[in-house]
DNA sequence: GATGAATGAGGATTCATTCAT
DNA sequence: AATGAATGAATCCTCATTCAT
């Protein structure tokens, strides 16, 4: 009696925990945090009354960080622990030719989360920053780690560059996707754009990384660059 | 009364306006349109009382609009006015060497802008939506336009993944800059760190348009490529 | 189940309820009935939550009516009891020296009784008021009598003045001593202090009472006096 | 022009901060800072909404300081001004007689100023406490003064104890105002009631600062005091 | 053109309390 | 006897905006 009436209220403890998280990704990455309030968010999830919230969580920053910590754990799980878990026979080479594809079939299923991160990274409140930041960096260092692992035709001090605009070219997509929407007149999450934008990513990351182009390319930059600071 | 000072009135009216068109992007940019109060701006340009703020704009939504309004003409122009004006004499091949340069130059001395415009693009309020599409629309038109006159190594219905990823590759950089600084612990906006981030797009714009490298990219992109949906 | 234990939960019980009321006591003293919410108190006992608390108290006001009840009653015992009891055989003299001994030896024990009973006087929600008048009122009441039964120098109609006044001078020291530290920066509840004021007290209640001076006092004040209303 | 609408304006404006600093002055008296809204307050100036208050006070606790403020200050001026100002000629001895008198005099017509104050020292609140001590320390000092100026029958140690009990003689008539009239049936701000309390307090106060009463009763006290720690 | 005052609507959060377990 | 969950009402305060001066 106890075993079970504990089993159930956790399990409708989680539920509706999961709920407001649910409902708090959407919201927040649609309007960010400025914009979204709780009674909106309470609202969404069947609760009547917005204190009801705060039983869940102690804030409204609170609720915040949660959806935020628990959007990139998945991605960060996703990047690194590929890298650390799987890969120890040297597959790395098809790591980076995964990895992407991996990250997009993630993202196309949770196409709040990118804009959600975007939003986390331009935000500047400094209220906000010390836990985004603390989210963000483990995604950065694992991309910088994989990229300084692997032949890339660019200088080390171009690294976080590359990283970085990798970021944007994958993140970019789904997060400006309403915008190319009301920009291109079509949708850019259709199947059919997507796998545009899955091959359009595939071939660009490519090129970026060197990977299908032998050394030449690596040594016209190098020709090219005296990239350092 | 009318004739006397009206020259120093406008005078300062246009100051004060500007003032206020200044603080808002940068208070925007920051925090966004539901981030920043009306008080909050009014108090940047040194008005002592909201109030004020209303001779200038009809409403916060006013004034958001002219600020974006503001940043995205600007860019624009940049892009846009270059080819249409300048360019007849078929200088086509520098323009894409030269715009994202000029490009840079210009969102170095503005930092706000592109934070404020990728904000625009992510948000989703019903509200902000139509000014946004109309401001941001030509950018897009006109960069598309430049895109499908040149020979690019991408098929026509990539062009626009291939447009918006050159548009992410080169504003997320800035827009996600102070992110970039707090994970890197590294200003991205110091001197050295523009000229490489300058360096490394200019490489990768031209990998990802072919027309800097050598036949051998191109054709491996050919050889790869049926990349239609 | 329900022989076994009954005593320990009992036992449990009690010691629960009376934390409360303990709890109750010091945070009712400090603050004020709306300056103390129920979930403090709870917390302060060690309660997770503050439904807990209901079972013990219908509710906030019978809460605070139990601390408000135990203390007065405690006090009144220690004014009232004694006359009716002990005192039949006409020690009253020693009463009025004896009563404020006691009376100081209770309220040092109880720092926070003088302040909650202050505060129960001092307040004014028409809500609170009937309670804290039907416990006062034996106080009063039995001070009264005490005065009048015994030869002091002052009229009649004078004597719920000078009732009020003794009340005043004792209740007040304890009642006040936070802001005497404050403002004296210095412990008013220190041994050497409490000893210094309980001299006082005696002496000046002595004077008061006029009880060590013989008739000379009270012919001056008759001379003085029409004090009547 | 300018000066009869500034005139006006500073005449309206101080009028309704006046109106607030009453109503708040009589709701804090009567159920103290936690005990009262902000609603409540506005209210009772007429203002339709809440949020006109915060033009006039930054903050409930603001709003509260200032009430403290005004009434404390009043009184401070009424026991001190007096000794700096008027008295250089040595005329001290009515001082302590005149004192009262006018201090009760100013109480009888602010009826709610000796409440409030006994709130003032009795709350905890670390949050109130800071600014309540600032404005009741130079009350005490003053008091403290002019006792010490003039000879008293009681040894320099006690004159704290002495101006802490004269404080709760004269102050908690009042303050206790309400749970007198409730305890005795009778109000005792009648004319007759403060009539008799003002004679009341007349001897009192003589009897402890033994200066009406000839040699008879300071030689007793003297006979029976060792009232040194 | 700037300001002080006012205001309705809404912001997040806390309150006391109830109910099922 | 204690707890987790929920809830309506109220809390203080900030919002954008208007109006008279």
């Amino acid at each position: 009696m106890k075993s079970r009436g504990a089993a159930a209220r956790m399990q409708d403890t989680r539920s509706t925990r999961d709920s407001i998280l649910d409902a708090a990704e959407r919201r927040f990455a649609e309007r960010g945090f400025a914009g979204v309030s709780v009674r909106e968010i309470a609202g969404d999830v069947g609760l009547r009354n917005q204190a009801s919230l705060y039983h869940h969580f102690r804030n409204k920053r609170a609720l915040y960080e949660a959806v935020l910590g628990r959007g990139v754990e998945a991605i960060v799980g996703l990047v690194a622990g590929r890298t650390s878990a799987a890969d120890r026979d040297g597959r790395q080479a098809e790591l980076l030719d995964e990895g992407p594809e991996r990250l997009l079939d993630y993202l196309i299923e949770h196409p709040h989360l990118p804009r959600l991160i975007q939003r986390a990274g331009i935000d500047d409140t400094r209220y906000l920053k010390t836990s985004v930041t603390q989210l963000l960096r483990p995604l950065y260092t694992q991309g910088l780690r994989i990229l300084a692992a692997r032949p890339v035709p660019w200088e080390a001090a171009q690294l976080p560059h590359l990283a970085a605009g990798l970021f944007n070219l994958i993140f970019g997509y789904f997060a400006n996707a309403k915008l190319l929407e009301a920009v291109t007149q079509a949708d850019p999450l259709s199947s059919a754009a997507v796998a545009r934008q899955r091959r359009f990513l595939k071939a660009a990351v490519a090129q970026l990384l060197g990977n299908t182009t032998p050394p030449r390319v690596r040594s016209v930059l190098r020709t090219r660059g005296r990239m350092h600071p």
